[in-house]
DNA sequence: CAGATATTTAGACAAATATCTAAATGAATG
DNA sequence: CATTCATTTAGATATTTGTCTAAATATCTG
């Protein structure tokens, strides 16, 4: 799978965009975002994986906790790439 | 199921995003549109609907042909919600 | 080191999804 | 009106996905 089909399958579950828009107010630990959701930590560790694979979210050991932190370049060209396919036909480069 | 899911999960897909850039160039029929792609109509019709049910295109019929178009005001709106999730957090009403 | 805490991985399972073939529907036309 | 053309619907099937429980891994601390 290529690295845009990753993508959009990731924003397709409404846990995980839920896990973006948390991470938008900062970092937090996988537990600390746990919280905030009513499934296993196994479920979320799941969910971690998949925006893990398509690059939208970065990781770092600190201690005993794994801090969860949003790739924004990465959300960034994703925004671009979204707007490419919505917004009307109407570039330069045509 | 809400519409922004709905929505989300409609674009998931690689072929119905190809369908709608197709039809950024202009409505076509379902036939035309089912000449571009290798699969059966049959799969093509099921595509169809679901991006009928996320509201991304509309359909008129024309003697025996059925004509597909983008619903560009409900694509607008995806393009906001869409950005609304990827964009930094710095809206006024924060 | 033994136990406690934080998190992930493995494996199972039900539900959702994409595709196909075959049949049905709808409209034009000789 | 019987046939043909365009498209959709129905039903089957294989794959993917989201969730769970149980077990494994990693780190800290007494």
């Amino acid at each position: 799978m290529n690295h845009q089909q990753t993508v959009w399958k990731a924003l397709a579950d409404p846990t995980r965009r839920a896990i973006i828009r948390t991470l938008k107010a900062g970092s937090k630990t996988a537990g600390d975002i746990a919280d905030e959701f009513p499934m296993t930590r196994a479920s979320l560790s799941h969910h971690f994986n998949v925006l893990k694979a398509a690059d939208l979210v970065r990781t770092e050991r600190r201690g005993q906790h794994i801090v969860y932190s949003l790739n924004t370049s990465v959300l960034d060209d994703v925004a671009a790439i979204m707007m490419d396919l919505l917004a009307p036909n109407d570039h330069d480069k045509e």
